[in-house]
DNA sequence: AGCCAGGCTACCG
DNA sequence: CGGTAGCATGGC
């Protein structure tokens, strides 16, 4: 199995390109995945995982932007803002009351840990993130090694393994079974799942 | 012009 | 428990 997945790594990136996640984060330099994120880093790239729940990044990016605009990027100021304001701003990532909420419950998590790398567990304690998120945060903003799965993972993966799994955890495993537990691979290769995911069509 | 997007919660049986 | 309605905008 780690040869089946490597070579699809392997494909995947010869097809297209090295990804150098995460999107959105204007310091991030390819190839440099050894920089560490200041805080507003974490909390911005947290933010974009809640945000793309079920969303397209397009939306999500205009969301942010709007966010930034609108001064509300810090914890502190999302705590403090309306919720009808906060709905507001991020209108265009869809869900938008739901999302603020969301966002509000973060925030308050993310103050009363400052600093501090928080367990998968205490993430999905938070109403509003599920696995994927939870680890989509600790892959993508903590440097975790978590393997992120998504419906893009499942759909490709059911395809080129020919398997039928379902739940996440059992998803999860087979992948941190049989690679090594190493944040930069598990970042890229997820990265290039959505690549692959978007250009696509796995129905 | 409908279908879909880097899900999650609540509620149903 | 597993299954599913509801949440909602914007791109193609």
């Amino acid at each position: 199995m780690e040869q089946k997945l490597l070579s699809i790594y392997n494909s995947l990136l010869k097809k297209h390109g090295y990804q150098g996640w995460w999107p959105t984060n204007s310091r991030y330099h390819p190839k440099d995945y050894e920089h560490p994120y200041t805080q507003e880093e974490i909390f911005e790239i947290s933010m974009g995982a809640i945000l793309t729940q079920n969303t397209s990044w397009k939306n999500v990016e205009k969301a942010i932007n709007s966010l930034k605009e609108n001064n509300l990027s810090s914890p502190k100021k999302i705590l403090d803002a309306p919720i009808d304001m906060l709905a507001e701003t991020i209108k265009s990532s869809g869900y938008y009351n739901q999302k603020a909420k969301k966002l509000k419950k973060f925030a308050k998590f993310f103050l009363e840990n400052e600093n501090k790398t928080p367990s998968r567990d205490s993430l999905l304690e938070i109403w509003g993130i599920g696995k994927e998120t939870a680890d989509s945060i600790l892959l993508y903003a903590y440097k975790q090694p978590y393997f992120v799965i998504d419906n893009y993972t499942k759909r490709i993966f059911n395809k080129f393994l020919n398997l039928n799994i379902e739940p996440y955890d059992e998803w999860q495993n087979l992948f941190h079974k049989s690679l090594q537990k190493d944040y930069k691979i598990f970042n890229e290769f997820h990265a290039l799942i959505v690549a692959e995911g978007k250009t696509q069509r796995y129905r």
